[in-house]
This record gives structure tokens, C-alpha cells and sequence, in this order.
DNA sequence: CAGTATCCTTAAAGATACTG
DNA sequence: CAGTATCTTTAAGGATACTG
């Protein structure tokens, strides 16, 4: 069974996704993790060029928080870190593609998008 | 054909579409517009509590500069003023609704959303 | 009715330096 | 290696008043 929306209610609720992944860097993170990798946080620094240690670490943490990723901590030293999706994060890669799918559609015509969107009615 | 991403260029690309979406109000305006009604300015006003006529200007502005929204002015006075969602803006609901079904989601059981996403590998 | 124009507040992000 | 702490900058949004 599908939760019920009103427009304020789903505009909300899609307000709350937007919040988890607003972030400045947050989406180049999760694109180094869709994909099953594991990654540490000085593969992630070297990944993503000019980010701060600060600014990779807060939103790390906040998508800890949120149940997105999963960070696995070695207790050694010089310590080791790792993080990667969680099942629920790594099905939000989908809704993402999604959103592309949409942004890739802006120059199409009219007939196609109609054609795109009748198709994917078949979905639900 | 599909465009190819890399990580930072499927993270700008849904970047770039947040940046269309991200303002405070924007969909709100937008949940109201899906489905095809056609609403006034004044309708709007209403039908969006706290919104002040400054941030329902500038959101509206926005959206129909980005090409997701339609507005249309009857020269007349007083003046009356339409918007309506463009076809492009309209495909827009089922990929917000994917993140509505991600969100709803969240307190599933692992087996429940690996066969959810499973399912959905079919649809391209 | 459908907007502009100004001024003000405040969170997010950046720069930089330091540490178990 | 994997982070904190602190200070500064900036852009989004809010409050309020005015108008063709």
C-alpha cells in the first residue's frame, strides 16, 4: 500500500529527501559509493578534488546519521576507515537515475516526452 | 540512447537539477500545478500558507525561466495571470514520486527493498 | 490583482590551523 | 590517517512597504 499525499504533504516529504542529500558534496560521495565500493576517507579526498577534510568529514557524518552510508572503523593505527552504501542508500541510486532520465529529456520534443511518460506509466 | 556519467558528472547533473527545485517554496508551487490544474496568482497566494507575495514571485520567475513552468498573462485590468505546468515540468512527477517510494522505504526490511529494486531493474 | 523594492537575518560553506 | 576547532564569507530567505 502507497502512502497518501496532499500537495503539502508530498511536497514536504520530498523536501526531507532533498535535506539528506543537499549537501555541497554529498552527491559526489554517494557516486563513489553507488556501485558497491568501498571507500576510505583519504580515497574519498583523492576522489573528489577540492574538498576539505571539514566539509568531506560533516557530510560523511550526516549521511551516517541519516542511514545512507555506513562507516566501519578499524581500531589500529594510523586508524582505518571505511565507508559504503547501506541497502537503503544504495536504492536511492535508482530514484537518481530517474531525475537524470528527466534532465535528459529537456531538449526532447514534445511527442517523444508524452511517448516517455506513457511507457512509464507501466511501471507501478 | 542513454548519456554516460562518471561520479562527478551524474552528481552535477543531479545537482543541477536540485538547483531548478531547491528553493523554499518551489515544490510546493509545483505539487499544486501536477495534475494539470491551472492556477492564478492569487490562487497560489491561498493555497500556500506563509508564502509572501515576494517569494511567490521570485520562485515563479524562476521555474518559468528554467522551462517547468507555463505563465500566461490576459491583458486585461485588474490584471489575471496563469500558471500551469510545461510538458517537460509535467514528466517531472513520476520522478519526484520515485524519491516519494525511496523515502517510504526507509523502515522496510532488507529483503523487501532488494526485491523492490529488483523488480525495478525491468524497467529500462 | 499581481506584482517590486529595500533592508535585515541567519545558516551553509570556505580557509586555515591544529591533533589523537 | 582521519579527523576537530575557529573564524570569515556569502547567498537564500524573511519582513515590510510600495505600485501599475
Amino acid at each position: 500500500m502507497r502512502k497518501v499525499y496532499t500537495a503539502a504533504t508530498a511536497a514536504a516529504d520530498v523536501e526531507a529527501v532533498f535535506r539528506l542529500l543537499e549537501g555541497r558534496w554529498k552527491l559526489v560521495i554517494l557516486f563513489h559509493l553507488f556501485g558497491g565500493q568501498v571507500q576510505r576517507f583519504s580515497d574519498l579526498e583523492k576522489l573528489i578534488p577540492g574538498i576539505s577534510q571539514k566539509m568531506l568529514a560533516q557530510q560523511l557524518r550526516q549521511l551516517e546519521a541519516d542511514g545512507i552510508v555506513e562507516r566501519k572503523q578499524y581500531p589500529q593505527v594510523p586508524p582505518k576507515v571505511e565507508y559504503r552504501m547501506t541497502e537503503w542508500g544504495q536504492a536511492l541510486c535508482p530514484a537518481l537515475d530517474s531525475l537524470l532520465k528527466w534532465s535528459e529529456e529537456k531538449n526532447m520534443n514534445k511527442e517523444d516526452v508524452i511517448q516517455k511518460n506513457m511507457n512509464r506509466v507501466g511501471e507501478s
